[in-house]
RNA sequence: GGCGCGGUGGCGGAGUGGCUACGCAGCGGCCUGCAAAGCCGUGUACACCGGUUCAACUCCGGUCCGCGCCUCCA
């Protein structure tokens, strides 16, 4: 079966067919470095690393590239800056890698190319005096505009008219604009803002242009993929097909456009009035990257999710059985379950994947491809006695192992001599520390709770 | 108000015009000194109301509920 992708663009689920086989190219919108990443922000890094996956599975890892884009420039980043008194670089820098990190962390693979605005102003520009030069964009008062009326498919991906859009705008107009629907490409900095020469003054550029730019730099005028939040699918990506298509004399822009559904936390949804998002930062702390990881795959990317510490336990408890799986029938080298694959074919069916993942799990002589197929959903790579003991995640602090083995070893002392009562409390002990005893044929092993 | 998405058993969550996934929890059993783990068995759900059909959870229409976006806010 050949990868079959929704398309946003047309609405249906369609087959993936690459411009270059040799050459697959996606890109997905990433961070805006200014505060730690939230489980919102991780879905979409997690739902494009099993698609990116499949696509080196598929196509061969050297013939796939990934690019996903830093936004160091931004207005959030300027008032974050202002109010702690951090230098604006300091801020970006710390977050950008805090964000790698947690999202390491998760298991996403590190993309081929992590593009940062600040480094393709010059790109940025020249895009805009192009748009310029063409009609497609003006300057008024120090801005440069997008001029949406000069864009006949101008609405087309996010699925609405002009006249929709401007009976329901909500926000003020700025009196410069030809058309209500025109949106910033460029704008003027003040003097303590971070800025950049151009032949408009010296000023930085506006949201949707770096994403242009880049994906032009480092994928070409027309590439594959466009992933990214449903949320980002009006204005900015709608802003990103109207400036790369008009840049690019009417070339098509991307081929494939991937919407991940929207995150809500315990049932609400997730906001900062409410402060009820969790940060993958401080989830980490209660829970292995891998459970969290698979708490966002255990729900198809296209629906929403409802993200819970109860599901990141359940979670937790589906890695347990696989880990256990793989403890006692050790994964010879093999290729991934067909099904999985077949799975994750399907528009990345990821829920349906780890029904087969239980599958394999369940004894038999396919368990040998437990490990394969869990690399291509990036899990099950730890050694499983290190995910039992709490070292995979970090998590092995409190009892050391060797108080550990001498309470087992008096434990099994009591055993011998029938003390049950001693055995027991032995046990209690150890479980109120989090050590959970399972007494096998080859003897007692523990494991982390 | 406009556009879009979703509502499946206690929970999570796939899928299909007719043959009742899967995981967790629960219950019963085997095993165990007792547990844990494992194994076996067990649960006829698909928001509501109409319609189409021999047959709908699955198709069509409407209603209700939840959520996202509606331009400088990622």
């Amino acid at each position: 079966m050949p990868i079959q992708l929704f398309n946003t663009l047309k609405r249906i689920k369609e087959d993936f067919v690459p411009i270059d086989p040799e050459r697959v190219r996606m890109y997905v919108c990433g961070p805006t470095v200014y505060d730690f990443a939230h489980i919102g922000n991780a879905r979409p890094v997690v739902a494009f690393d099993i698609l990116y996956r499949l696509l080196r599975e598929t196509y061969g890892v050297d013939h796939v590239i990934y690019a996903r884009n830093i936004t160091d420039v931004d207005d959030k980043i300027i008032a974050r800056a202002a109010e702690s008194g951090e230098k604006i670089g300091d801020l970006t820098q710390r977050t950008e890698l805090a964000f790698l990190d947690d999202m390491g962390s998760l298991g996403a693979m590190v993309p081929d190319i992590q593009p940062r605005a600040t480094e393709h102003i010059a790109g940025m520009v020249t895009m805009i005096a192009d748009l310029i030069k063409s009609g497609h964009a003006y300057v008024a008062e120090d801005h440069v505009l997008f001029n949406v009326s000069s864009y006949d498919d101008y609405g087309h991906l996010s699925g609405r008219n002009r006249d929709e859009m401007i009976a329901g705008a909500r926000v003020e107009i700025a009196p410069y604009k030809q058309d209500p629907a025109d949106f910033v490409l460029w704008k003027p900095s003040a003097e303590d803002q971070p800025g950049w020469d151009s032949p408009w003054g010296r000023g930085r550029p506006g949201w949707h242009i770096e994403c242009s730019a880049m994906s032009e730099k480092h994928l070409g005028r027309t590439f594959d993929i466009h992933g990214g939040g449903q949320d980002l699918i009006f204005p900015h990506h709608e802003n990103e097909v109207a400036q790369s298509t008009c840049a690019h004399g009417g070339e098509t822009f991307v081929n494939y456009w991937l919407h991940n559904g929207y995150v809500m936390v315990e049932g609400e949804k997730m906001s900062k009035s409410l402060g009820n998002f969790y940060t993958v930062h401080d989830l980490l702390d209660e829970f292995p990257g891998e459970a969290i990881r698979l708490a966002l795959l255990k729900t198809h990317y296209r629906k929403p999710l409802d993200f819970t510490k109860g599901g990141l336990q359940n979670a937790k408890m589906d890695l347990d059985k696989l880990y256990r799986a793989l403890k006692e029938t050790p994964a010879q080298s093999s290729a991934p379950s067909n099904k999985v694959m077949e799975a994750l074919k399907d528009d990345l069916n990821t829920p349906l994947a780890m029904t087969y993942m239980f599958e394999l799990a369940q004894g038999g002589g396919a368990r040998d491809q437990l490990l394969a197929s869990g690399k291509l959903l990036g899990i099950l790579q730890h050694d499983p006695e290190d995910w039992f003991k709490g070292k995979a995640s970090g998590d092995d602090g409190g009892l050391s192992d060797t108080d550990i083995d001498d309470l087992i070893e008096k434990r099994k002392q009591a055993r011998v001599d029938k003390d049950f009562a001693l055995s027991d409390s032995l046990r209690d002990e150890l479980q109120n520390q989090g050590i959970i005893l399972e007494d096998g044929a080859q003897g007692t092993t523990w494991r982390r709770s």
